[in-house]
DNA sequence: ACGCGGATGGCCT
DNA sequence: GGCCATCCGCGTA
């Protein structure tokens, strides 16, 4: 997954850092507390976007990586953010940090709970405008997923805090 | 650059 | 009742 750009609306980002939750086995993983009503997405065919709610007030979204009952999933970290810059300077409060970090990449392209259940292996997919498009947004469809492009850079250097492709 | 504490609410035992 | 796959502001170096 990395390196795949994650889009939902007119908002994208390529895919820089993830985490990995391997199943039922591992006591991270949020499948360790068997099937719930909250992780019912995580057992879903691979795929799947798990979108879940911590700390009261942040998401954070998953892609499923298992066989469906598993509950194997891979957390997306960090993103390059691409395109809609100003739309996730303006969800992110007119911050700089876009999305270098789980629950801020989420604000910044508005991905929440509503999401779950979506597939994110293949782009695009249309789902109906909520409540996390802001007013003045031109959004007619907003739609998240995961796509792949030819002409990506094959290697990465990390510069101080930084991703450069060369 | 790093560490601390507060905000905040759902989930599981 | 306690735990969190977090973020932010403010403090100290």
């Amino acid at each position: 997954m990395l390196g795949a750009v994650l889009e939902c609306g007119r908002a994208s980002g390529r895919i820089v850092e993830t985490e990995a939750y391997l199943g039922p086995h591992d006591p991270a993983c949020h499948a360790a507390a068997g099937v719930t009503e909250r992780t019912l997405p995580l057992h879903g065919p691979p795929g799947t976007a798990y979108v879940y709610f911590i700390y009261g007030m942040y998401w954070c979204v998953n892609c499923v990586t298992g066989p469906v009952g598993y509950g194997s999933a891979v957390l997306i970290r960090a993103l390059e953010p691409l395109d809609g810059l100003a739309l996730m300077r303006r969800r992110r409060g007119g911050r700089a940090d876009l999305t270098n970090g789980p629950g801020k990449l989420c604000l910044a392209l508005g991905i929440t709970g509503k999401m779950n259940g979506l597939p994110l292996d293949r782009p695009p997919i249309i789902v109906r405008p909520d409540d996390t498009v802001d007013d003045g947004d031109v959004i007619v469809t907003p739609r998240i997923g995961l796509t792949k492009a030819a002409d990506w850079p094959q290697r990465y250097y990390v510069r101080g805090n930084r991703w450069v492709s060369k």
